[in-house]
DNA sequence: AACAAAATGCTAAAAAATTAGCATTATTTG
DNA sequence: CAAATAATGCTAATTTTTTAGCATTTTGTT
């Protein structure tokens, strides 16, 4: 019940790509990556990944697809308590208070609307 | 203006806990790891951190004080914009429902009420 | 069916990260 | 103030990561 705390930098990277997308080919991956290695390192790296168990592929007509064995959902769990351990203090209103900030200027009407659903439905909820 | 994208597994951890601490001593990175290796390794990944421009330190009596050079709220808004985009896809709304989930067992009458005014306030400023 | 294109299998080398040891200097304490 | 403690300076070696090349196999195209 260990967590991907053992990623190199690269491994790492390929990882968050591998999240964003939900599934990559070695093609997909190679885009992703700014100043890129070889089409090659990627599939080493993939292999790597896979042989540590955070990764699993399979064959979709000639190539490989690769999706994450730990679920999005665990996964981003996993990395918003980070965040909010390292720099949050664990404060979760400082942390909504971030979010929103980043998210204003993209935020309607409806979206806040939503926002304050959420609040209170979780205020119900959590008693 | 680019970002701290390029630390080692180590260099990673050591950042994170000088955030975390805000300050640090190599003592305290030592005290926070779980498997340490030796002091001097501390040492070096720190120095290496200085280096690299990462973190900057201070004398204080004997020892050296490190702090980052990249101010806690810009990094923290770097690690949320991050896991925005690669767990929850930039919806600020999956965002906070996931942080309330996570942090709802924790979540006082009070601390429900100020998350509400958060939004009030953001949606009366936000326009 | 043959050829071209694109994928994987395997291997090995270069680069980077991680580690630790010894010498030296500064600080605390009895 | 002398000894012990604890810190840094410097250096070097091991391990891990990162990289890429060549051979082979599979797929698509004419």
């Amino acid at each position: 019940m260990k967590e991907q705390k053992n990623l190199s930098r690269r491994e790492r990277q390929i990882m968050d790509i591998v999240y964003e997308l939900n599934e990559v080919t070695v093609a997909q991956v190679l885009e992703k990556i700014p100043n890129p290695p070889s089409y090659s390192t990627i599939r080493a790296l993939l292999r790597v990944l896979e042989e540590k168990g955070h990764l699993i592929h399979k064959q979709e007509g000639p190539r490989y697809i690769y999706s994450p064995t730990l679920p999005r959902e665990q996964a981003r769990q996993n990395a918003l308590k980070h965040v909010m351990r390292t720099f949050f203090d664990n404060s979760t209103e400082d942390a909504v208070a971030a979010l929103l900030n980043i998210s204003e200027d993209n935020l309607s009407e409806q979206d806040y609307k939503r926002l304050s659903e959420l609040i209170k439905k979780a205020r119900s909820e959590g008693r």
